[in-house]
Formats: C-alpha cells, structure tokens, sequence
DNA sequence: ACCTGAACACCGTTCAAGT
DNA sequence: ACCTGAACACCGTTCAAGT
C-alpha cells in the first residue's frame, strides 16, 4: 500500500516514464498536439501571463483544443509544469559563452553558472516553479553530469564536489526567483525601492540609508558578486584539503 | 494615470499603510477578528495544507467567519500573504542564538544567516512566497537594517556590504525553498533521490554515480557548507579591499 | 456600523456523448 | 480510436440584504 501513484516530477515518477512519443511532430495535414507543441506553448503563455493565470483551458486555446483533449496527452497541470521546467534546462548550453575544455574549472563553473542564470532570468515567471521540485528531468540531469564532472575533474573529492554543486545552484534559484529580472517586465522597479530606502527614518536606519543606494543594484553584477565569492570560497577549499 | 494603486507588497503600497488599528485584541467578550489572528491563523493554515491549498474560504471558515467580513480587514490574498510574510521575519530574532556584541562579523552574519534559515525551514510552504516579493515589511526593514550595520561596522564599503547582503540573502531564499526541508512532511524522501542516481546508467552518467551519495544530504550541513564559502570569499574581498 | 449567504466569473478535472 | 461540450466541485471577490 505503500505504492501509492508518484507525484509529478518525483524519482519514481521520472523512473516510470514512457520513452517519449514516437512522431513527436504530427503528420503533414493536422498540427495536432505534439508533446514539445503542447510544453512550447506552455512556457509561451506563462511569460505572457504568469503561472497564476496560465490555466489548462487558456492552454487548450492557444492550443486550438479543448481541456479534456490536453487531459488525454497528460496528467495534468502538475505535469506540464514539470516538463515546461526541464524544458527550460535543455535551453541552457545556448546560453554557455567563453567556455572551451581547457579553460580552468573556474571559468568553467561560473560560465555554466551564468547560463542556467540568464536562461531563468529569460524566463523570471517559470524560475519560482523550480522551488517545488528537485528537477530530475534529462535536460537537468544532463546539466548536473556536466556540471559535477567539472569539480571532480578539477581534483574535488566527490562529497566537496555534491556540496559545492548544490551551494552554487540554490545560490542560481535563489536569485532568479527574486524580482528585478531582465525587463522593465517586473513589477515595481529599483528606482522605486530605492526611493523607499531613502524615505525611512534617519534615525532608525542608518544602514539602510548609507548602503540603499546599491541595494537594487543591476541584477547581473549583483549575481556576479555573489557567484565569486562563492568561487573564492571554493579555491581555499580545494588548497585547504589538496 | 501613473498614479494607479499600489500592488500589495510593493514599496508605494508599504509606504501608504495605516498605522495598525488601535485595539489589536478585540473586546472581552467578543474573540472577533483581530489582524494578529487573522495573520497567525493564515501562517498556522498554509503550514497544515500548503499555500496551494490555503484559500480565503478556509482561513474564513478557521476563523469562525465568513469570507465577507475577511475583505472588510484586508484588501484580498495578496495582502494577507504579505503580511504573513514579513510575520515570518519577525521570528527570525526567536532563533539567533551565540551571538553576542563583541563576537566577529562573520559569527554575527553567519548567526543571523543561519537565524533566517531555519526560521524559514521551520515553515517551508511559505517560504516559496518569498520569490515573488522583495521584503519591505517593518520586521524586514529591521533585519536589514541590523544585517547591514554589522557590515558596515566592521569595515565594508557601503556598495560591498550592500552586493554581501543580497548575496547571502539570495542564497537562504534558494535553499529554504527548496523541498528537503526539516520533517518527513516533505513530498519525496532525500532516500528515494539517492536510490533514483544509482539506477541512473553508469557509462552515461560517471559524475552524477560518483558524487549521488553525497547529493541530497542534510540540508543544514549542506547550507552551512556554501554559507562558509560566501564568507570566506568575504573575508577575501575586505582584506584585498581594505 | 458590522456581518453574511448567495452570487459572479473563474479554476482543475472528468465524463457522457459525438465522429 | 480520437475528440469535445458540458458538468462537478472548487476558487477569489463582491454585493444585496440582514442585524
């Protein structure tokens, strides 16, 4: 009884997953709905509105289909979310600049870092479904091999190369999640909450007063601090323990 | 017409907020709606059944009321989840413990980064709210305002202590969000993640095979792994700057 | 003045009925 | 076999009507 059904998104549930339709694409005369149609489209609409109002029924429009339709292809909205996620790993190599083999493990950690970054911050509205879900997909788990062969490869044993693994990527979550993003798209600017700073009581915040003029600072430099003193961290690491 | 109303949250919105009404517990004989209850009770019902699940009609319902009366207190969802949240930050100081006036800067921020962490892993459903907000409530304003004048006592410059704080900030809200948290009340075990790498192909997947054991590990040593770095890498920074 | 049942316009999901 | 309109049991939010 322990075998109940695995939610979406879960090991067992990835473990039990069909191979992939055969004719991903439709025959020439019906664009009827492929799997990577219906995930493209998804990802489409939850830029344009957002994941509170993505709804199956705006998606079986979009899709010019109807509900029970998308019910037949999948679970349900669950399981869209988690394929629209992994889909969104498999677009992270278009984003790796300036990395060759022989670079060195640094530049090759904060490359990779940087592209799963400014793939999430292309997608601000998907990147807050990453913080349900260990993603687990073959576009992730493709990411995580490359990414952990780096670190082993560089001479991290394999418990500092899980750990550091793990820092960096919540440090990606973390910040990919945050408004601020790319675009004039987000909600309330920084100029906005830097007023905000400004306007509080001398007296009780001084802090927030000497250091408010950086604090929304540009999203990218903000991610690029972080990431190095995450990488310097690492070094002393790596020569502390040889 | 820039001049719409505020979103719930936003800085203008904070900024124009009444001062909290008078008899914040109501009358003796009457145990109506009081804004503390109202923001417990949300806290307590988004803990039991996620914030997926928390909906006005059951904090209504919890509340011995009707949905009716609910928006005669607040605005709508929104605004009551804002508040849960900055309630969150109100805690944070309940579970800052070994850390006195004259300790280091870095056992004040890793302390007050470790305070924050385990608050929100004490209520991990809501911590994913966070994504969607930058905290700008009162109890928010003042763990900045403490977090950035323990940086800058102890020497930063106001842009390093400003790109610190986001830094380490980012990376709490990336890995309390992320599922794994403190109790077996999580979806899928850390058990099942390690059992679901070992199945994965040997030729394909070396590094994943050989860093799999250490992935999931407790979340606690694990964050306090990548905080250590951060730091380090501060460390670094303020001295080469000093 | 303060509260509420019932309504409105939506959800995710399912199912009987169509081709 | 494949698709769909309409239904079911919910949402957040509002409003006329009650005390």
């Amino acid at each position: 009884m322990s075998q109940t059904t695995p939610r979406p998104g879960s090991p067992r549930w990835w473990q039990n997953r069909p191979p992939r339709e055969p004719s991903a694409e439709p025959g020439p005369g019906r664009p009827a709905m492929s799997f990577d149609r219906v995930i493209r489209t998804a990802l489409e609409l939850i830029d344009e509105v957002g994941p509170d109002d993505f709804s199956m029924r705006l998606l079986a429009k979009r899709l010019g289909s109807s509900t029970a339709t998308l019910y037949r292809h999948f679970k349900g909205k669950d399981e869209i979310l988690v394929h629209v996620v992994d889909h969104l790993f498999g677009e992270i190599p278009r984003y790796l600049t300036g990395v060759s083999p022989d670079s060195t493990w640094q530049a090759k950690l904060t490359g990779s870092a940087e592209a799963m970054f400014r793939t999430l911050t292309q997608h601000p509205r998907v990147a807050s479904l990453l913080d349900d879900q260990v993603p687990l997909g073959p576009h992730a788990l493709a990411g995580r091999e490359i990414a952990l062969g780096v670190l082993l490869a560089s001479g991290f044993p394999p418990e500092a190369a899980a750990r550091a693994f793990t820092a960096v990527g919540h440090y990606i979550i973390g910040f990919a999640g945050q408004p601020g993003g790319h675009e004039a798209s987000r909600q309330y600017g920084k100029q906005e909450i830097r007023e905000f700073y400004r306007s509080l009581d001398a007296a009780r915040f001084p802090a927030t007063l000497a250091a408010g003029p950086y604090l929304p600072n540009s999203l990218d430099d903000e991610f690029r601090f972080g990431l190095q003193l995450i990488v310097t961290g690492l070094e002393k690491h790596l020569t502390e323990h040889h």
